[in-house]
This record gives C-alpha cells, sequence and structure tokens, in this order.
DNA sequence: GATATTTTGTCGGGTAGCCGACTGTTTTCT
DNA sequence: AGAAAACAGTCGGCTACCCGACAAAATATC
C-alpha cells in the first residue's frame, strides 16, 4: 500500500483503512457520473473565492487542500492520496471555495459537477450516510490536528509526518518524500528554515540519514519513542 | 439572540443561522427520542476513552469540548450553545470518545441513544443530509480555526472570540464572559497569563474596560480595524 | 460570616521558532 | 548544455509567548 496517509490531519494509520473502504464505495458511484482528466503539477484545480461547482476524487497522483494565510504564507490543511475525495465540504453547505487544491504531482482527477453530486446523494441514502462518516471522521482528525498545533513542538510534528510517509522495513523507515521543506512548512504550521534546520539536526545526531528527497530513520523504534 | 457563536473555531456569524436552522430541524426528531437531564456546572457528560453510546443536544446552557494535551494541558475545540447538536462524530465513526464534554454553566441537556440517533438517520433521509451538512460546515470552520492558530497571534484570537461572544450596542460591545481566563486559554490556544496580559494591556491603552466578568469594548469598529 | 478555593494580576527569566539574508546546490526549462 | 528558477543549508538577531512563582482579589463552601 503506497498511498499510507499523509495528512496535515496528524495520525490514522487503522482508520485510514475504514475510510478507504467508505471512499471506495462512494467512488463507484462517481465514476458514472464524472469526467477523468490529467492535471499537471502545481496546476489548481480549484481556488479560494471560486464558486463551489463540482467536486473531486483522485483517480491518481496527489493533491493539496491549503489556505492563504497572512501575507502570501500559505496552510496545507491535508494531502489527498489516489482514492480519495476532496472539495466536496463547500459544496454542501453552498459556500463559495475557502481553501484551494493544488496539485503536488501530475494527476489525474475525476471531477463530478455539483448537481449530480447532490442528486447522487439525495438518492442513494448510503452513500450519503458513508459520506457522513467519512465526514465525522475527517472532523476528527482535524481536531486532534489542532491539538498537535498547539501543544507539541515542531519537532514533534514533523517526526509524525515521517512517520506517516514512510515505508517501514526493518528497523528502518524509508520515507520518499514529494514535498519540498517549504510545502512541509505549510503542512506542520511552522517556518522552512525550522523544517530544514530540524532535519539537518536530527542528520547531525545520526538519527537519520538523508539525500535528495529521501530520508530514512536508523531506529524507527527509538525514533518514536524519543517522541 | 443571545447564543452568538463562541466556538474554538473562529468566525462564524452569517452561517450561524444556517447551522442552527439545520439543527433546530433534527432537534424535533430527537425529542421524541430522546430523554433530557439537568447537568451542574463542571459536571462531565461524557469523557475521553468512553464507548460513544449517545449523541447529545443542548437544550439550555453552554458545554465545552475539550480534549486533554500533554501535561494535564486542556484544549477546548468548540463550545456548543443551547440549540445544537455534539458527541454525534464518535458515535458516527463508531469510536471511542476521543475528546471530553463538560458543561460550562448549569445546563439541560437531551441525551439519545446512538441506536436510536443511527436509526433515525437511516429512516430518515432528510434528517441524515441535514447532518452532513451541518458536520460540512463544522469541518469547514475547524479548518479556519487550524488557519488563525498557526497564523495568528494571541491578541488576535483573543479579539475575535470576545467580538463572537459580545453582544453590540452602538459603538460599544458588551461581553458577558461565561469563561475564567484559563478557559478562555484553552479555547485560543495560549496560557492562562497571556490572556490575563493581553486584557490587561487593552485595559490599559483604553481601548477596553472591565470589571468581573463583563468586558466592554469601547469602539468596536475601531477595534476591528486594528486586528 | 469565616475559611478554603478559584481566579486575577504582575513580574522576570528562558526559549522555540520567526525572519531576513546570503550562499551553494538541485531541478527545471528551452 | 546552459541559463533560470526553485530548493536547501546556515547564521544572527529578535520577540511572542511560555513557565514558574507569588500576592491580592473574588467566589464558593460550610
Amino acid at each position: 500500500m503506497n498511498e499510507a496517509g499523509v495528512r496535515g490531519d496528524a495520525q490514522e494509520t487503522a482508520s485510514n483503512r475504514a475510510e478507504a473502504a467508505e471512499q471506495l464505495a462512494l467512488a463507484k458511484l462517481f465514476e458514472t457520473f464524472g469526467a477523468s482528466r490529467d492535471v499537471k503539477k502545481n496546476a489548481f484545480i480549484f481556488r479560494s473565492e471560486e464558486e463551489s461547482q463540482e467536486i473531486y476524487f483522485v483517480q491518481d497522483g496527489l493533491v493539496k487542500i491549503s489556505q492563504f494565510a497572512q501575507e502570501g504564507q500559505s496552510i496545507t490543511l491535508f494531502l489527498r492520496h489516489k482514492g480519495e475525495v476532496f472539495g466536496a465540504a463547500e459544496v454542501l453547505t453552498g459556500q463559495k471555495r475557502q481553501r484551494y487544491a493544488r496539485c503536488i504531482t501530475d494527476s489525474r482527477i475525476l471531477s463530478i459537477p455539483a448537481a449530480s453530486f447532490i442528486g447522487l446523494l439525495r438518492q442513494h441514502p448510503d452513500a450519503l450516510y458513508a459520506l457522513t462518516v467519512a465526514n465525522a471522521r475527517r472532523l476528527l482528525q482535524t481536531q486532534r490536528y489542532v491539538e498537535t498545533l498547539v501543544s507539541r513542538p515542531v519537532a514533534w510534528r514533523l517526526a509524525q509526518l515521517l512517520l506517516q510517509l514512510g515505508v517501514r522495513s526493518g528497523k528502518e523507515t524509508v520515507v520518499t518524500l514529494p514535498l519540498s521543506h517549504e510545502e512541509i512548512s505549510y503542512v506542520i504550521g511552522c517556518s522552512r528554515q525550522t523544517v530544514t534546520e530540524t532535519l539537518g539536526r536530527w542528520r547531525d545526531d545520526g538519527i537519520v540519514r538523508y539525500e535528495k528527497k529521501q530520508v530514512v530513520i536508523f531506529d524507527t523504534d527509538a525514533f518514536e519513542a524519543r517522541l
């Protein structure tokens, strides 16, 4: 399983599976209603303030949902991997886009018109129920993320992100980062320099080795224990 | 309208009304299924780690939903006023309680057993839809709150809270705080001292006057403009 | 109405993380 | 392949905010 579970919303590995299952059921339905298209890296799927006319489903690739904050600063609320839905919240509430969605990598995106989406939910109470559960899960995740922002230091949040993104093999965990330090800083809520510096310190301390986009945690258990 | 909209989740005044309407529709249904009871100030309605066997509706009073963070520290995710539902997320996802709910003031709470709640949603697609929309709204609110935590200083967050809690009359805004400084610090994510000090500075600067639990913002427009 | 408990006010010291700046390295683009 | 852009590394100064600690005021308790 590749799309382990990167999300601004902290932990989750057990319930990822549950969410994936729920969304898979939805996906089947969506495919009959939507149109697929390829979207290039860095392209926007929707922008803040636009009308919310579609919802989306990641068929392949990686998408971030972010907000502009003060002065060009950005905050990434979560990442959406292959098999996940995004953009539904504003459609349901009938608001304009509050956030923007942008591709991290080249992606294949299925889009479903808002009317079809709502009609579909109205006609398939099971789909509606699945969506409600998925949203409840996301709400709890986001709330847990609030907790980490307030009470955990940057190093902890970064560690958590690496562990989620990484694939464990034996003692080691290998993380192939699709994100630059700057992107990471948006996800964990800090400055770019702090990401670079924290990673650098770990390397100097012999906890981690890395070059290019590949980070390897030497002793995963020890790493987790240190948190 | 008194229960304007205090929530850990930042702003919202326009869409509060919409949410209130949605929840009112739900409330009617709930009343036929649930049992009412009086709960004293500071009493817990549910605690972290408990099984999620009921959902709740605030008939009167004020309830906070919080999480324990590191070392006895607490974080209040949001406040629930008269007419609002809480505790549904964990019931929907079938998880244990992630957070705890505690009364800020003496309150009257309607509780609906999980099974009834889910059965009700299954039988009334309209109710399910209303809940989904309400949850989507809350998700967006919480995400906006994340943004403020990362990018706005404590003073801004405190100001925001006061404005939400307050009742405006002319230039002034009168805020009758049901919360101690410590409780406020949990809501806006900072230390108790910082709340006291910020409020004190505003008073010294002649922006605000207060005694006991009553805070008065002299010139609301100027106050908002300063943010 | 006296006592205990909670809340508020205030102070100083400590620090995590921000911010600007600049350099070198990678990646992208044509 | 070479130029331009994006990214990573590093440094020093700065400050918002935390954390104890303690006294005074307010509130709750009996």
